[in-house]
DNA sequence: AAAAAAAGTTGACACGAGCAACTTAAGAAC
DNA sequence: GTTCTTAAGTTGCTCGTGTCAACTTTTTTT
């Protein structure tokens, strides 16, 4: 449907960006049926090519899914860096981006299973390493939050406190997670309460880890496993 | 394969208790497999029917996946509820519940990602009936515990309470979800120290908790929704 | 015993994943 | 500029799957 090609764009070969096109109809596609069970027919269809022209660009399914789910953490990764730059307070800038991230999730939970579900790097195979730097890219907002003193005090983003900070995000990455996907799946609701619902959570949170920072067990990783 | 019919069952009709059957097989291959893509006739193969008999008792594939969270829910019910039969202490029955909650959901993440995640009841057309009540049936449980005094003070279970402790199921749910998901999906680990990570995160939060606990905001439900 | 209903079987259709062989277009080599 | 190579796209196939329809067999009802 629409081509979409930025004019700056070079259009490699002889049709248009088809990768970036078979990616946009998956983002479509994804968005409005919620669920990841469209076929790659349906994307070349839309993109008005043959049925087998998408294998041009990705090995399989999966492959493809794994582009989507890279776009789809950039996107979040974005809306979360967007939502935070004006503001000034770590306090203000972890709320902000909590409400970023859960917000993401709610308006697109099919997206949002697909970057954090099972579905792509089910065993040890690895993830593709774009999800991986975009996790970490992720944490490092966190990280940055918290040692500018979002939990009450500054504390050193350094090697001895390791630990605690990965028991604090451990903590704040599975609190919001946990609760986009209840909200996702209208376990918990109704999700315009979404808001209130984070920030409330969020305190409570705060509260807790200003208490005490359970520092992660020796040998523990918070974030995709680094070696295979 | 196995028929495991208990000598006690019926068999309904002429062949096998087949319904308990194709669930079964849908178990295991769900657990093996780790994924929700599977073939009816795959289990047909299994049962050792021919590939159209499931559909004399399911009417779709999405039916049969209900059946199998329904399962799912009941198991994993089953083993909070004996977690924590023989605790006195409602904090150690706490602690019991969400280690076996998460240990549940870690040892078997795709049948977890079923019963939780939004392949069933996407819309509105409405979960399972059965879905609801052992979801109903696990939030009482941590009622139970709460009132019981898992907070460091009994707090009674009455009408103008609601609020407060939808709050706390909220929070106790969400992060626990979350932190299940997190370690079935690897994004945190390794797995074998489920155990401590949960035990430790228990804490924080109820340290935040006893602090305050969050009010639910006006006309949030915790758990799935009664009405369409 | 006859009728109705439930359970299971066979056969068909449409569709999607993925492979192979062919065609076209773009760049590289000469 | 012609040829060669290779990326991109197409056509056509095989195979497995979901699901419908029609038929058979067994069980229950009457």
């Amino acid at each position: 449907m629409t081509k979409e090609i930025s004019t700056i764009e070079q259009r490699p070969y002889h049709h248009g960006d088809l990768q970036r096109a078979i990616v946009e109809a998956a983002l479509d596609v994804l968005s409005e049926s919620q669920s990841t069970e469209f076929s790659l027919r349906e994307l070349a269809r839309r993109a008005g090519v043959s049925h087998n022209a998408p294998y041009k660009h990705f090995a399989d399914k999966r492959e493809l899914l794994a582009a989507v789910s890279a776009v789809g953490f950039e996107l979040l990764a974005k809306r979360m860096a967007e939502a935070t730059k004006e503001l000034d307070s770590p306090r203000q800038r972890l709320g902000a981006m909590a409400r970023a991230y859960v917000c993401g999730g709610v308006n697109n939970p099919a997206l949002y299973r697909l970057m954090f579900g099972g579905y792509l790097g089910g065993q040890d195979d690895g993830r593709p390493a774009i999800e991986r730097t975009a996790a970490y890219n992720m944490k490092a907002l966190i990280v940055d939050a918290i040692s500018d003193g979002a939990l009450g005090r500054p504390i050193a983003d350094t090697e001895a406190n390791t630990r605690m900070f990965d028991g604090a995000i451990l903590v704040f990455w599975s609190q919001m997670h946990g609760l986009t996907l209840l909200l996702a799946d209208r376990l918990v609701g109704p999700s315009d309460k979404m808001g209130e619902l984070t920030e409330s959570i969020l305190q409570g949170m705060l509260d807790g880890l200003a208490n005490c920072i359970p520092a992660v067990p020796e040998g523990v990783w918070v974030g995709p496993p680094l070696a295979g």
